[in-house]
DNA sequence: CGGTATCAAGATACCGATAACATTTTGTTG
DNA sequence: CAACAAAATGTTATCGGTATCTTGATACCG
């Protein structure tokens, strides 16, 4: 008997067709009406807008989601570091984060945050659009993803085999920027510290060392695993123990390079008189560093904007191309 | 007629009814061996099992969540810094972040992201769940998103008013301990170096000057309102035109004390001979700084996971109780 | 005044899954 | 082999919205 009385539903809310029996119409009317469609008289929609807010009803969005097949939700999938299991999120790629749901925010719709894993991994099928962050964004990943045929935009790196949009910055650019920037200051040995299997690092790598070529000059590679200040010491140490010249360093992180010049200070040789270092990422600690650090500086947060714009755009139907944004060198002390 | 065809369905999937037509079972059936119920005979399982592989069957979240009334789906809150626009996230909140998304993907549940804006903030209304981050989580956001009657928890200070969950870590002891240890050290002189205004910091502010009482000692409050290098020296120099003595700091915040050790450097005196430092968050960044920074640690990681823990057990009808966090000192050099 | 355009609202049929109850098939046992 | 228990599958209703098609009322026109 209560199955026409003006009662809640089973999860504590109000449903349409409740609502449109207090307000003695149809749920149709209802639905149109807080749709602002012009369908209904102004004064009709407006008295039953003003009923659910009084009644606090609030629409069930899965039920609009199946009848609209459409979620207003883009699934960001966060790969984590394959080896450890150490904080899943470094910084930056957050700030990525925060750029992308900026714009997908204003936009109207949501964001739906995802590791690859088991579980929750069904709930990515229900989103409009994937975004694919982090470094493991590779084929294996891409693939499995690729699989549920939505509108998908990878970050990372460019590669010439994939069919898909990729969003990245320009770390080739970026490699060769500084090599100019050594080469303007008559540089003849410098030094990479990083670890050239993250394809981001791997093509700055190759930008630096293209750069340098021009000039004759090629760079000695100091692979280290870790970015930490303690990784970047430990280079130049090292580089010191095997007798090894060199007058500038390029690392591939701000700590690798605070930690060079750390280091290379401790060795008696100054910076930049003697050994001129560039970091990357333009960390703002960076600039309060002694020396401040000349660092290359990528756009983290405009990358996710445009990671975001972009899924838009192909959910919308529209074509969206790769893209690599510019970096900047940012040139201190160093 | 092709309404019994196994035709995909308008969005280009496959709908469990056209599975089962394939399979020549019903839909139901489909149903169960798709969710590995007991109730299907194994082979029949499989079979149908393989088949859904095979024709690359997805699931349609939307109707499942309208039937179970569930989205096993917590939404995450984020607050924007109600002054500027600047970067939405800052490092710290979004270890948190990763903290929270670890916890509830290993539990099935998936992360809605949002910020409390118009449009999207309807999605939160298909959420389980709710958790409520930033500093501007205070009354007013608490009671608009109350008023979803959803599980809730904040991040946050604890208020003795707050009628719902509240976690977040120990700020008053996180300022008790820094007291106790430069008591221990017999500073006499102490300053701290923060903006009150956030609640956090009010706390760490209260459980110091609380703390240094004890011995009858009053710290100076420097005010400062950005968490960074340049203004954290900028307190000291400060301090020392207005030639005010002091043999202690307290920094709300690692970079500040960086700041304060580099300008007291500067100034001729010695830290931590002349001058104790203690910075708050204990970054990576400064047990490389010379001297080695000492901090309170407050582990945000471990912070998230608890706020996921208590909202999924909210949301399964079992209690939750606020809870603080401890916090550690870690003594380096300063 | 008959006939059509316009506006407002309703009836009905889904969207794609699952729970509850009903039915058939298979297996067991005295 | 009848009789009943257990296992496997099917039928129906429903979750809460919205698109489509109708219907009824009022206005407007020659």
């Amino acid at each position: 008997m209560s199955k026409k009385g003006a009662r809640k539903n089973a999860s504590g809310g109000l449903t349409m067709a409740d609502l449109a029996q207090l307000a003695g119409v149809s749920k149709i009317t209802v639905s149109r009406a807080l749709g602002d469609s012009p369908l209904v008289n102004p004064e009709t929609r407006e008295r039953i807008q003003a009923l659910a807010l009084e009644r606090g009803y609030k629409l069930n969005i899965s039920a609009r989601n199946l009848r609209l097949r459409r979620s207003h939700t883009v699934a960001v999938i966060v790969e984590m570091k394959p080896s450890t299991d150490r904080t899943m999120f470094d910084p930056y790629p957050l700030v990525l984060l925060g750029g992308i749901s900026q714009e997908l925010t204003a936009a109207g719709y949501s964001v739906l945050l995802t590791t690859r894993q088991g579980a929750s991994a069904a709930a990515v099928q229900a989103a409009d659009g994937l975004i694919l962050l982090g470094q493991g964004a590779h084929q294996d990943a891409v693939r499995r993803f690729d699989k549920l045929c939505l509108p998908m935009v990878v970050w990372g790196a460019q590669s010439a085999s994939d069919a898909h949009v990729v969003v990245g910055s320009d770390n080739r650019l970026g490699g060769a920027v500084v090599a100019r920037h050594f080469i303007a200051l008559g540089r003849r040995r410098p030094v990479f510290i990083g670890n050239p299997s993250h394809p981001e690092i791997f093509e700055r790598l190759n930008g630096f060392i293209d750069a340098l070529a021009v000039r004759g000059i090629k760079p000695l590679l100091m692979r280290r695993d870790e970015f930490t200040v303690d990784s970047g010491m430990d280079a130049v140490r090292s580089l010191h123990e095997r007798k090894v010249g060199f007058d500038a360093i390029f690392a591939c992180n701000d700590l690798l390079a605070m930690g060079a010049i750390r280091a290379t200070l401790d060795l008696g040789r100054s910076v930049p008189a003697d050994v001129s270092v560039v970091g990357y990422d333009d960390m703002p600690l960076g600039a309060s560093f002694l020396p401040p650090l000349s660092s290359v500086r990528q756009d983290w947060q405009e990358g996710g904007m445009l990671l975001a714009r972009k899924v838009l755009a192909l959910i919308d139907g529209e074509p969206a191309k790769s893209e690599c944004l510019p970096v900047s060198l940012i040139v201190r002390s160093t």
